[in-house]
DNA sequence: TTGACAATAAAACGATTGTTTTATACAAAC
DNA sequence: GTTTGTATAAAACAATCGTTTTATTGTCAA
């Protein structure tokens, strides 16, 4: 198969991305294996050999949604958290924390497109499989370097480098969390995830972070 | 049947609790649809139908697992933290942090029980069945109710409520996730879960908890 | 026009699933 | 001693699983 061919191919398969579309979603609201080929392919409108054609096997589609629908989104994230920490004027913990969390709870996506991709996400990491691995080498590690990096230029010097990575994963943790165990948190608020809502959790999530509990607000100084 | 037969046999059942406890690390271990019944009683050294006799269906065996092995152990925790809490002296902040924390990292567990402990209820966070109302209404919201009253006597009194709320959830946002996500956490720091790394961790929580990113450590005066 | 190839479709494969049925062992009650 | 009921066991059930095989398209290249 030449070049060309590959091209007109690729275009014309649309099968193969409303698999994954499906596959994606069903993935996200059931697991892995609580969604059947046949309830895929149902949804996609295709025949049910068109899974192991496209993909090979069932495990081998799973791993393609973490490649071609997770990991742009992380990357989408990302760069929504750097676009927004450089336009946020200068460089402080409190500005760093708040991208990240907007990064997160409010990024460029759809309500359902945020919840697919935490769910997809959260189901990895109770019970990591191959995709895991995937996702943690090139979407997570990276991130997390690169705030570390970020962080270390605004909080003081002499910090160790232990608790400058426990601190991020505290932050990782609430911002994580706050999403993860949304029925959780909506059961202790009585809050439903509305915009209002998830403004008011960036505040907390901000102010928290910098100040700790118990402390006032006030813009701390480093 | 009467009531001394009804002892006679419950005394009998090995096989019933046998098969509650395999379950449990088998449904942790892997999921519920990941597992099968065949293997549940393989692991249990019975026969196949026992499951279907004792308990009906696959179905209420896991609901069972976590009547009568979750909520216990939620209990066995919350009373371990509630103890800690009135024996550390006068009641602050920090003390109540550490006590929860101490709770749900070093609690009088096996490294075992914890594990299967957090992955089941990891798994229904993700993806809620039946279960989780369950213990939602009989386990977790009782210990954040708790909580509330606890932090409220040695908080600021003119906290808002939900300020209040918020702060509690990212302190089990944080002693949750360090669980929750162990593997993360791992590669972030290189560090094993062994008990030195655990109780570096009980005092990170307490301090982010008190005094926040950014801040130095000092008990604070409230 | 013919041959080759990619894509879809229909049908069948063997294996495994949760559950039910039937049979057997054993203890207590009458 | 017979009956009754509980617990375990073996076998079979229908349904569904992921995958493979075979057949049928449509579209380029020769």
């Amino acid at each position: 198969m030449d070049d060309s061919q590959k091209l007109k191919t690729a275009n014309n398969d649309h099968t193969k991305e409303r698999i994954l579309d499906e596959a994606e979603a069903l993935f996200a609201l059931k697991g892995y294996d609580s969604v059947s080929v046949r309830e895929i392919t149902g949804a996609a409108n295709c025949n049910l050999a068109a899974v192991n054609y496209h993909f090979g096997n069932k495990k081998n589609l799973y791993l393609e949604v973490f490649r071609s629908r997770w990991l742009p989104r992380a990357s989408r994230i990302k760069k929504s958290f750097q676009d927004s920490v450089k336009a946020d004027g200068p460089l402080t913990p409190s500005a760093v924390v708040q991208s990240l969390a907007r990064a997160f709870l409010e990024g460029p996506f759809s309500e359902e497109e945020r919840k697919r991709h935490h769910q997809l996400i959260s189901s990895e990491l109770a019970k990591p499989t191959e995709a895991f691995k995937m996702v943690a080498d090139q979407a997570m590690r990276p991130l997390f370097d690169s705030l570390v990096e970020d962080l270390r230029c605004v909080l003081p010097d002499d910090i160790e480098e232990e608790k400058l990575v426990l601190n991020i994963c505290s932050v990782f943790a609430m911002v994580l969390y706050f999403n993860f165990a949304r029925v959780l948190i909506s059961s202790f608020t009585g809050c439903d995830y509305d915009a209002d809502f998830k403004g008011r959790l960036v505040d907390h999530i901000v102010e928290f972070s910098i100040n700790g509990l118990g402390a006032r607000s006030k813009e701390t100084r480093i």
